[in-house]
DNA sequence: AGCACGCCGACT
DNA sequence: GTCGGCGTGCTC
């Protein structure tokens, strides 16, 4: 086993395969597949992850590996077939796909420096170079550009004085803390310290204190607290080697300040048991199977995930549990800690580099059997996996939306299947996709249709803002929203204000009759274009001119739409100036920890109101809460997306869930300029399966998944005609490719047409069965590989996107 | 991605 | 004659 194959950290077509590389002798049995190592590549020196280790080289003119960086491999074999699945299965380089699965911390940082070759050379470099070389014999690339020096560095290059070399760091450094323990045992310690002179009166006491200890280490400042020993003492004693030093790896505990209160599991109810039981089942036999947990908003489904992990755990096993985006619920945090202590490690956004790292670190060394984490954390490096569970499942931050463009859901499903345990999807409102697999008999169906607490669930009602605008309500409230909201602050219940800001973007609305213009062929709505009045649909690029008055009522009131939370407070300020409000958006939450603080101050009742986004609509749980208002609830049904409806009626199901949780009943108000629409009606119905039932007549009506699949190339060219003609030529050439019941459309437009001055241009892909898609999307990229390189062309494919743009 | 090699125009 | 433009091709 002399050779190793390494993927290079170069994201490249042509770097896109491993390269072999000689194991140094003294390696030989310590290199194993999945370790980061550094190789020479050309005139650099880059991070590679090993892949295989082989006998014989497949190319001649090997080089060795200079580095290794790893002692225990950072992927594991199983997460190394992840890797090769996840190139696969969304057309990514080898390196990004490996790259993804581990902590940015873990990524290298490339950095040049100029480095004396030898001592004695100092003094024979030249008069205007010397200076920087005084005091070190290295000086960083970047420095000597700033400076420029550089022609006069090369020129000592050339005399081969100086040399040119390329060093590989880590972004993230191990945190450690050192130990003083005992080099002797107590009476040889008591022995030395009655030898030591009379004037090293700290050094004997020092040793007097640890003859006294048995086999403890301490921190030096334990060592200082507890016997005022200064580290100067310390460090002689180790000298003398009567103590000794001992690194030992610690972890910055984002949660070290907070405690956790214990709690012990509930007992289910009867739907809670129902569900249960066939979770426990699979967990039991040790085998692969997927539920879809379809349960309505607070039916207690969080315990059900609890209790199955604890049975996950007795058998020895690991469990992974994916929330979206979890800075956002603290309170969902709170529960894992609280059931399962110090058992579970949190991988969020809101941690720092340094911290997520040291969190993964705890799921390597296998110090911890249960992470909560978002999206990445599926990647976690357990290798005795029971069982992953996945949150609100129709989250759409689950897709990854750059490269490897992964849905954690699949890869869940990939490795359960691995490792033979259950995947538990979760969700009041599954998507389509889920359910209509649930439906077909692929996943289990497990329903939990009561709440835990027999709350009923919320009254909602709808406000027509059509019929407000006819009264002569200008304002962005209703009657009815302000008399409830002046009506809470009376009674000194608290209210939440959600407002979609997604949407901001511009479809046009008649506000006479809420009719908004669609495109005739794709069921979406058109986008406004300010430049030349026109009104374009993003799918297929169906164009028409900006009416002045609607086609329907024939009104002068339409135009495109749009609003921001500060706009709303200041109305609120206007309307109801007896409210406090929080609001919650990007500017108010931007500093780290900014959230969780405005959360906790709503929480302790500081205000009245609680004003925000989408960031507001998940997990909160909050006693006093009785009245959600939902201010525009058509914002997000008009965007040029087939998922308008359902991430529509998603968001209001959700949102209307926060209301009236506890002993106080809840209400919640919509408003909208379409309440006729279905994912608006069903909403207040409550109707989920409804909402499925009328949702997939049109997805299939249209083909859109779960009907059919899509693809999604996307062309981007510095020259709009560029851009063009390469996403014309894609399409040809995709069309004699592939079979004739593949529908593939465009080429148009994408919604953002131009990015960093980049015309963008897409085309979508439909079909059911195509088992040469990957490979010809493959072969595209081939063929306009020279072009790429060439002239700036981009490719981009996402198989299964979730964003359309 | 970097970087070197290599082949054509404007300069000491 | 050379410096330097960036097209081309390679990196185990």
């Amino acid at each position: 086993m002399n050779f190793a194959s390494v993927i290079v950290d170069v994201p490249a077509k042509q770097t896109d395969k491993p390269f072999d590389y000689e194991i140094p002798a003294a390696w030989k049995n310590l290199i194993k597949p999945g370790m980061r190592v550094v190789v020479p590549f050309g005139p650099r020196k880059v991070q590679g992850f090993v892949i295989d280790i082989k006998e014989e080289a497949d190319y001649p003119k090997t080089r060795k590996i200079v580095e290794v960086l790893d002692l225990t491999p950072s992927l594991t074999p199983e997460l190394l077939e992840v890797g090769h699945w996840l190139t696969e299965t969304t057309l990514c380089f080898k390196i990004t796909a490996f790259g993804a699965m581990l902590p940015a911390a873990m990524k290298a940082k490339y950095e040049k420096e100029i480095l004396l070759v030898k001592e004695e050379f100092r003094d024979s470099l030249s008069q205007d170079v010397q200076p920087y070389f005084i005091n070190s014999n290295s000086f960083a690339w970047s420095e000597a550009e700033k400076a420029g020096i550089l022609p006069n560095l090369q020129k000592e290059i050339e005399k081969g004085l100086l040399e040119v070399y390329y060093k590989v760091s880590q972004k993230g450094n191990r945190k450690t803390t050192r130990y003083i323990k005992a080099a002797l045992n107590q009476k040889q310690l008591l022995e030395a310290a009655e030898e030591m002179p009379a004037q090293a009166r700290k050094q004997k006491e020092l040793l007097e204190f640890f003859s006294e200890t048995e086999d403890a280490a301490f921190t030096s400042q334990e060592l200082q607290a507890a016997a005022a020993a200064s580290d100067s003492t310390i460090r002689s004693l180790v000298k003398k080697g009567f103590l000794q030093e001992e690194w030992v790896e610690s972890y910055r505990d984002p949660y070290a300040d907070r405690r956790f209160e214990q709690t012990e599991p509930l007992s289910l109810t009867e739907e809670q048991e129902g569900a249960i039981k066939p979770i426990l089942q699979k967990v039991e036999d040790g085998q692969h199977h997927v539920f879809l947990m379809y349960g309505v908003t607070g039916s207690g489904k969080t315990e059900v995930y609890l209790q199955s992990i604890e049975a996950v755990l007795q058998k020895g096993k690991e469990a992974i549990v994916l929330v979206p985006e979890i800075a956002l619920t603290p309170q969902m945090v709170e529960r894992f800690k609280g059931r399962f202590g110090s058992l579970v490690a949190v991988l969020h956004s809101g941690l720092s580099t340094g911290e997520k790292y040291d969190e993964w670190r705890k799921i390597q060394r296998k110090e911890v059997k249960l992470v909560v984490g978002a999206r990445s954390a599926i990647f976690a490096p357990f290798e005795n996996l029971g069982m992953i569970i996945i949150d609100e499942e129709h989250e759409t931050s689950y897709k990854q939306e750059e490269n490897p463009r992964y849905h954690a859901r699949d890869a869940a499903i990939f490795r359960a299947r691995k490792h033979n345990c259950p995947v538990v999807l979760g969700s009041a409102t599954p998507t389509l996709e889920s359910f209509a697999r649930a439906k077909k008999g692929n996943y289990e169906l497990l329903s939990l249709q009561g709440r835990v607490n027999s709350r009923p669930m919320p009254e909602v009602s709808i406000v027509d803002m059509r019929e407000e605008l006819r009264k002569g309500n200008r304002t962005m409230f209703s009657t009815e929203l302000l008399e409830q909201l002046r009506n809470r602050v009376e009674k000194g219940q608290q209210s939440v204000l959600f407002l979609n800001k997604r949407g901001y973007s511009s479809f046009v609305m008649c506000r006479d009759c809420g009719y908004a213009i669609q495109c005739p062929h794709c069921d979406i709505s058109l986008t406004y274009h300010r430049s030349g009045q026109q009104l374009k649909c993003h799918y297929c690029g169906h164009e028409e001119p900006m009416p002045s008055v609607c086609p329907e009522c024939s009104s002068e009131h339409i135009r495109f739409f749009g609003t921001g939370t500060q706009k709303v407070e200041e109305e609120l300020a206007k309307v109801l100036p007896e409210a406090r409000v929080i609001r919650m958006d990007v500017d108010t939450t931007g500093r780290k920890g900014a959230h969780e603080k405005l959360l906790s101050a709503f929480g302790t009742g500081e205000a009245d109101i609680l004003l925000g986004t989408q960031m507001i609509a998940k997990g909160l749980d909050f006693p006093k809460v009785t009245l959600v208002g939902v201010l525009a609830a058509d914002t997000m049904l008009h965007l040029p997306d087939f998922r308008a409806s359902e991430k529509t009626f998603q968001l209001l199901t959700q949102v209307s869930g926060r209301a009236g949780r506890h002993l106080l009943s809840g209400e919640v108000i919509i408003q909208t300029y379409t309440p006729e629409h279905y994912s608006i009606q069903l909403t207040k119905q409550h109707n989920y399966l409804a909402f499925y039932e009328q949702e997939m007549q049109l997805r299939k009506q249209y083909a859109y998944p779960p009907f059919y699949y899509l693809a999604l190339v996307t062309v981007s060219h510095p020259d709009l005609l560029g851009a063009v003609s390469a996403s014309e030529k894609i399409v040809s050439f995709l069309q004699a490719q592939l079979q004739v019941s593949t529908q593939i459309l465009g080429p148009a437009a994408s919604p953002i047409p131009r990015i960093n001055n980049r015309y963008r241009y897409q085309c979508m892909i439909k079909y059911k069965r195509e088992n040469n898609l990957a490979a010809a999307l493959k072969a595209v990229n081939e063929r306009f590989q020279q072009e790429m390189q060439q002239n700036g062309l981009g490719i981009s494919i996402d198989l299964n996107p979730y964003q359309l743009m």
